[in-house]
DNA sequence: GCCCTTGGGTGCGTTTTGGTACCAATCGTT
DNA sequence: AACGATTGGTACCAAAACGCACCCAAGGGC
């Protein structure tokens, strides 16, 4: 049977391995080495990893929680429109020949990681075509996760795209995290009550366990079920991305 | 004053470029060269240019006319995730390390362009810095369309919605079009009624005029701000991803 | 002309979500 | 222990969208 979650069972199992950052711990040592130094940061809640319209100064390489990619609309509100856990990196608009987004990005759920200058990455990145085909996939699969962003906000139930949201931080950070109904609210762009709701109607279903500023996963296929397709074009994709450097 | 709308403005000027896709009109004669032989086709409503998890054998450029990128989703409902005419191309997988997308293009309004084999372009690619900063470019300014989208989709009312795609068709080919009711529901994954409501809407307030099958738009400040944000960003970003190799 | 297909307009009840407000529970701090 | 801030629960009404169903109108082909 095809591993359809690579990304989820790596996080939750221990390896030997020196980074739990899939990109990193799928280059080569000579790609490391031309990546330089890897600074070793921890990311608190809502540190700010990208700012909208600037300059990108810094490159994050997550080990450890999720950062959301959110997008300033027109009535000060914001939506989430990607999501980035140790699979991944920020930046990724240095890989589409862009030096800035429109975009902002922040720590979601609190963990670590690496940093380093996006200069450098830049030269690395000029010098070796592995190094950039690695990235290059990732932000690929990062970019069909906002095309199914967009999709499951088109067209799902505000349950069913919470369903998707909580199987997508689990994904990243494992079965039980730190998260707010507000925070909730804002990426999905709803109001907080619906999302107080819409986690009742799935812990009466023993799908999830929630209390005061946390979520518990009890039963993730179940999950996937409530999300009525809402999860899983995105993990297919970025799974059969990841595979060719896997192997 | 920032042109924010170079691409609406060149399709509607009349110009003695050889071509009217604006990748084909920015590259170089030799890069055109690498390209190598461009077909000329017309494109019908409804043909397909990609299909969804199968290696993407031909490349087009569009001339004339708008196709769109959708999403099947979990109950056979199809719905947008971007939009493409004149300013870009299809197979913008294969500029992310990818021979294929999860989803399908079509033409959405009937035009024609050129296309040239897949292969073709990689080996074009590899071999033209310059060809590939122009597509990469593009390909870039695409993905934020698409993340606009999903911002769309997710705070948006039907009608500002409406509006936005109404905007960004015109964009492309010009201030008259033919589009059914039934087509604009399917692509913003609404009912066909609601559609027609919407459009009675703005029609009621000047802003186009709406007969059967076809759409014209009136007036395009007003539509602008009927879509309360919603449209603007994913062309300022075009605009700004576009100028350097403008001049 | 006539039929038939396609596209559009409308009505109505239901479901979902938005907006707003207010209260209760929990937590950290003093 | 007391306090304030944060977080979660709830209620109520309005707006929006869904889901049907049904009919009308415009065009095309015969």
């Amino acid at each position: 049977m095809l591993q359809l979650f690579p990304l989820r069972e790596s996080i939750l199992t221990q390896t030997d391995q020196p980074f739990r950052n899939h990109l990193l711990s799928a280059l080569s040592p000579a790609d490391l080495a031309l990546l330089g130094d890897l600074t070793p940061v921890d990311l608190p809640l809502r540190q700010t990893l990208e700012s909208p319209d600037t300059t990108i100064g810094t490159v994050y390489f997550i080990e450890c929680g999720v950062a959301s990619v959110v997008s300033q609309t027109a009535g000060r509100r914001e939506i989430e429109v990607g999501l980035i856990g140790p699979e991944g990196m920020t930046a990724v608009s240095l890989l589409g020949a862009d030096d800035r987004s429109p975009f902002e990005t922040f720590m979601q759920v609190e963990g670590n990681g690496y940093h380093m200058p996006a200069p450098r990455l830049l030269q690395a990145l000029d010098r070796s075509p592995t190094l950039n085909h690695v990235l290059m996939r990732y932000a690929r699969a990062f970019h069909i996760q906002v095309a199914a962003t967009s999709v499951s906000n088109g067209y799902a139930k505000l349950e069913q795209r919470l369903a998707r949201w909580l199987l997508m931080v689990s994904d990243r950070v494992g079965d039980s995290f730190h998260i707010t109904h507000a925070f909730l609210a804002t990426m999905l762009a709803v109001l907080r009550a619906g999302v107080t709701l819409a986690l009742q109607v799935l812990e009466g279903r023993g799908l999830i366990r929630s209390s005061r500023g946390n979520v518990v996963i009890l039963n993730r296929p179940g999950l996937i079920a409530a999300s009525n397709g809402a999860y899983g074009l995105a993990e297919r994709e970025q799974s059969r991305l990841m595979q060719s450097q896997d192997s």
